[in-house]
DNA sequence: ATTCTTGCAAAGCATTTGCACCCTG
DNA sequence: CAGGGTGCAAATGCTTTGCAAGAAT
């Protein structure tokens, strides 16, 4: 996908030191291009680097969401969180009290349901749609 | 929210035998409705039964998932995953094979903008939206 | 040389499991 | 009384942390 010399470039590019243990993480990242776990990503680059430890694998990984170069799928560093309400709504989640409020919105189930109607992805059949609206309440509001 | 009489109306419906552990958890669920914690479901539950074991309170919750009397929210039964990918863009979850992949639709994009500029959350700010589906393949195709 | 990065091992959480005992229907 | 539910404690799995040793600029 990329050449290890535009990996060692794009390391730079954020001022990041270059080592072996980045370049390996961030190839296996882009290499691995279906949403690879922590474990994926650390059985990959033991392949060549058989030495680099989960810790280094996970600072590592941390750093590169931070510089912004890769992003985390399924973030979720606090417990699941459990409802009262079986239909279906969607959440608001407010990153910065770590607070998840309900969306209810009929006219978006709506509009949701009809734009799949009319860009179905083929082969594939929706079961439920789950908007997660990321953000936070302006100051002196809620 | 509910009295303890419909709470175990509701689970004899679903042919649960009623233990005060299931009521206690069930009602937790119900009063702390803001998408609690199995933690803050059983600091709760505690303030009546000191003795409610935390293998209890996750088996209850996951039978009453199981049985759709409640819902799981940010439901994380697999590790966090990465993308190389930055720009932004959704994910279709795939519950049979537990795969995930990648989603890019500009015109969807572009809908949701419009509809959220129209249907703007009072006090809300918008930092992305993340649109969650979920569903399978049909048999044969992928 | 200085600062950042790594490896290691221990610890931290959330969650699951096994099993003997107990309670509900 | 039969089948299920519960408590306890140990185990699991993912991730984080502390710190000394090592490498990059």
């Amino acid at each position: 996908m990329y050449t290890e010399k535009e990996i060692k470039e794009k390391l730079r590019n954020k001022g990041l030191k270059i080592t072996p243990q980045r370049v390996a993480v961030l190839n296996a990242v882009y290499t691995l291009n279906n949403h690879p776990t922590a474990q994926h990503i650390m059985d990959f680059v033991h392949k060549k680097y058989s030495n680099v430890s989960a810790g280094t694998i996970y600072k590592t990984l941390d750093t590169l969401v931070e510089k912004g170069m890769i992003t985390k799928v399924r973030t979720t560093h606090d417990a699941t969180r459990y409802d009262g309400r079986t239909e279906n709504h969607h959440h608001l989640y407010n990153n910065e009290n770590n607070s998840i409020e309900d969306y209810i919105n009929k006219k978006l189930d709506l509009m949701l349901d009809v734009f799949f109607k009319e860009n179905s992805i083929p082969g594939y059949e929706i079961s439920s749609i789950d908007v997660h609206i990321n953000g936070k309440y302006q100051k002196g509001v809620e």
